[in-house]
DNA sequence: GGCGTCCTCTGGAACGTTCCAGCTTGCATT
DNA sequence: AATGCAAGCTGGAACGTTCCAGAGGACGCC
């Protein structure tokens, strides 16, 4: 035997191959991948052989080396702008939901945010070699998502796209931010606030929207815009600049839920009672609005579904079916409730 | 030119490959590969003709090819159970921030707490060739996470294996819940009772370390434990439970944070006052005890740093620095906050 | 002028699969 | 008996890289 069979039997001992599980099952290399992709036309001893010598040596395909002479990897890649917004985790489990049912596996990704990051995750999606790409709220600039559309389908969640390339699927904001707004007006309330959601996904539409419908309902002279973000932080300072104004407003918009949450914090340490001197909404209707003790009117977006569609634009666009950009743009709902209610009388 | 050829030239003009560089810049696909791969010993003029074709192209070197003939990918695989505890997310970002600093990427997958999805996940994240699997709080059986480690350096995230060749990152659960124990006992606290995590991860450990700590303080007749979940439904039921027994207890000790939460909104539900009638205290210190509106005491478990720790352990098994399983235990904190106090007057 | 050494670069083999063309075999049909 | 055909199987080429042995100069030194 030479040195080099020698060597390739050491290997084989630690990772089974192909060829390994052949000489095994005393069959050819090419009968052992018909079976472990399913083909029909292999006889059943054959098979049985086959699968017995799978067994035995633990053997597991190498997706490397499949995927290299395929041309593809049936996987989907996923890069999550962060995961400390539960809104993303109803979104990821759309999209692990439906890849699974079209026979994709899912592999996630963040940037925590930071563009440098997200594109470092992106690229490294992209050498893997994914047959698709679903972008959550990237941060990252236009052209880096432009790149990404040229080597492979691209859909971007929650964010405005111009490529050409990429498909879109999104919530209207605008509409969500007037539902907001419309809930507010119903109850009696006029001077509404908003705590804007600085560079966050969506948020420039939803302060947008708010102005668009205050001036709507005859109230373009109530517009009140804090500066925030969509952290916590960012809304209990957006809160606390509102609280320094006069007259206070009797109800608050947040641009979302996390947002909303912080503002929350605020208004209680200075005492003021939700709803009942403040009313307040958030935005996305996460879990955590949706905590009983937290109860945070807000409005709704369906995550799941959202991820589901982003799934069916990549499949789309791998199948040829379709080649102009696709955008989605899902409804939002309102979600009322232990945070908003009437004025107090007078007001 | 034959068909053949111009057939690649047709898939060259989609996906470039180190061939196409090379024909472009001139230089053999030996020296394109010593450039992108950083290597020393290529000429200035060599170098900056490389990286201009490589831009040109739009080239991106293909993960798979590198991977298969080097054995090896630089990618570590995370299966985690679930995202919608946020504790994840802190271990997710640790894991990701050490494997940058080591060179390596970082792939996410989840089972939903599904333990066939969970195995499914893993199985991918295998044949994939990742170089290290780390498993956060895995539900599936422990033969597949042996079957893992026979392929893959394997170490499991907050629980407790008993496989030789995997090693191990948790909590010690059983002090935590000891601290717990005795926070409330200092306060005051004699009728303590605890909302168990079902096969949560680590429920087991802190529903024994609860029991313990009662003995150990004297409080063996006092100990009641009600049925629950690492939910916020599992909470609300164990809450329900414990209503309905009498006397009731002055201090609930539930097995995590979202379990504390459910158990709030019961409490709440029933017209009991929380810290005056009944202290409640979690565990985990998610940004969901954190946030000011519920203010939770909790128990800290420091996930960014365990994500990092795993990470540590698997790159010493890939140095093979270490052979022997590890099994690193992380001391748990106590951590007040608005939700514990001490008993009324005459308890 | 010959030799050694260093630097830079190159072509071919290998990684573990899939795919394709084609080989056997056995059976039914004529 | 010859033919056709289907079923079951096989070997080799290809996928896009890395790695290795070695080629070819340039240069310095004796």
């Amino acid at each position: 035997m030479s040195p080099r069979g020698e060597s390739r039997k050491l290997q084989s001992q630690h990772r089974p191959t192909i060829h390994d599980v052949a000489r095994r099952a005393k069959v050819s290399k090419s009968l052992v991948s018909m079976v472990t992709r399913g083909e029909p036309g292999v006889s059943p001893e054959s098979r049985r052989a086959v699968l017995k010598a799978i067994e035995d040596l633990d053997y597991r395909p190498n997706l490397m080396a499949r995927g290299l002479v395929q041309r593809r990897s049936r996987l989907f890649g996923v890069m999550i702008s962060t995961l400390r917004n539960p809104f993303f985790s109803s979104v990821v489990s759309g999209i692990q939901d439906r890849a699974n049912e079209l026979g994709y596996q899912v592999l996630f990704n963040t940037g925590d945010r930071d563009p440098e990051l997200e594109a470092r995750a992106i690229e490294s999606l992209l050498e893997l070699r994914v047959d698709g790409l679903i972008l959550a709220s990237p941060r990252v600039d236009d052209d880096v998502v432009a790149r990404a559309a040229a080597a492979v389908p691209v859909v971007v969640l929650n964010r405005e796209t111009t490529d050409d390339a990429t498909d879109s699927v999104t919530n209207d904001n605008l509409t969500g931010a007037r539902l907001a707004v419309e809930h507010l007006v119903a109850l009696g309330h006029r001077r509404i606030a908003f705590i804007s959601g600085g560079g966050g996904s969506g948020a420039r539409n939803r302060a947008e929207g708010y102005r668009l419908a205050m001036t709507e309902f005859g109230l373009a002279d109530e517009i009140q815009i804090a500066e925030g973000a969509h952290t916590e932080d960012g809304g209990e300072q957006g809160a606390r600049q509102i609280l320094t104004t006069r007259p206070l407003p009797t109800a608050i918009f947040a641009s979302n839920d996390l947002c909303a949450i912080g503002a929350m914090n605020a208004l209680e340490e200075a005492g003021i009672r939700i709803p009942e001197d403040i009313s307040l909404i958030g935005y996305d209707n996460t879990t955590l609005a949706a905590l009983r003790h937290i109860s945070l009117s807000s409005i709704h977006q369906p995550g799941r579904d959202m991820g589901r569609s982003a799934v069916d634009r990549l499949s789309e666009r791998l199948a040829s079916e379709r080649t102009v950009p696709r955008h989605d743009v899902v409804t939002p709902g309102l979600v009322v409730r232990s945070t908003t209610g009437p004025p107090r009388a007078g007001e």
